[in-house]
DNA sequence: ACCTGAACACCGTTCAAGT
DNA sequence: ACCTGAACACCGTTCAAGT
């Protein structure tokens, strides 16, 4: 936090810089101790001593990116409840499925991208760097919420893959049939949701 | 397949029945080369020999699991816990969706048939029919818990749709690329759909 | 074809030792 | 407090060699 002008940057700087590049260089990238280590030209002892785990790095990483990328983020509006909070994010990314027609046609391109043949390795790379973007963001919420206390201690990627996977299904069932209340029903579950995680 | 009557389990039998048992013990099990390798009394060499890769393995593994035959409805196996039995439910109604290849077939019929273009309301009656099908069949679950006192009062129907949506999102992601541990994954996620319901 | 076990190139974490 | 680098206990995958 403290930037003394024109001086060399702390190694814990050092480290997040290198990691952000790495990241931005390659979204999949793994951000392996010592991969990162040598990027920021600093001991893997040095990069556990700020950071004592792997996961306490790409939290760190992850609030950064997040922290300039969405800055009017609902996750930081504390002045509703935690759940209110996560279920306005999940929106968020549950906004571009559309509705009707238009998600019918965005499961179209979704389904020849990714399901109507074995994909190409590009497709693959394409899908998984956009999976794990998404299960970052997730975790990257549930990491503000926990240090609120507003969340048990327990695995946040685990909870993120749930989160993502009902977002998924709701995803789904916009473009299908039937679905009267669509969107009352879509709320309920969005909470049930929520309230899982946010209960243990 | 073949099985001569009384001889020694074939290799690739053992590996299976041994991460299989791995996953009873404990299902979290990251079901490492080694560790398998070791419990089936068989080198790791061999492992790959019968499963290329990793993903190989665990997919082997999961076809397993859903290919054992309930003899009734796995929710009147009062032996095991109510969560347990849930969740073979819900695995039931997740087996048709298949893995791998099998998963993107099936697609294929659910997309040309439903998502497509604006479905004939022939085909818009005969999925909202199969919709409130799962719906009676998953109320029926929650109802019987709910008689033996392992459900909070609540709306069933609600419910019933929650747990719709995680199995709509695993099915997805079943056929989508990715899934390195799907496995895990999708245990955890349909433990979790679970207990959020049963605690209410 | 099936199997072995060593070898390779990685992990994350720990820790005595330095400054 | 901060940093080093070796060491430990793991990974998944490859491969020459055996049967």
């Amino acid at each position: 936090m403290t930037e003394p002008t024109g001086a060399r940057p702390s190694s814990r700087e050092r480290i997040l810089v290198a990691a952000a590049t790495m990241l931005g260089e390659d979204p999949t990238a793994r951000l392996s101790v010592r991969a990162v280590a040598a990027r920021a030209g600093v001991s893997t002892g040095s990069l556990r001593h700020h950071f004592p785990t792997q996961h306490a790095l790409q939290e760190a990483v992850l609030a950064g990116i997040y922290e300039t990328v969405f800055p009017g983020d609902p996750i930081h509006d504390t002045a509703l409840p935690a759940r209110d909070r996560l279920v306005a994010c999940l929106r968020q990314i549950l906004a571009p499925a559309g509705t009707g027609k238009e998600a019918r046609r965005v499961w179209a391109t979704l389904y020849e991208t990714y399901l109507a043949c074995e994909p190409t390795e590009e497709a693959r790379q394409a899908y998984l760097a956009l999976e794990r973007q998404m299960q970052h963001r997730v975790e990257y919420w549930l990491s503000v919420l926990g240090e609120e206390g507003e969340l048990p201690r327990g695995d946040n990627s685990r909870r993120a893959k749930f989160l993502l996977t009902v977002v998924n299904g709701l995803m789904l069932e916009r473009a299908l049939p039937g679905a009267e209340d669509l969107l009352a029903s879509e709320t309920a579950t969005l909470f049930a949701a929520a309230d899982s995680v946010l209960r243990g």
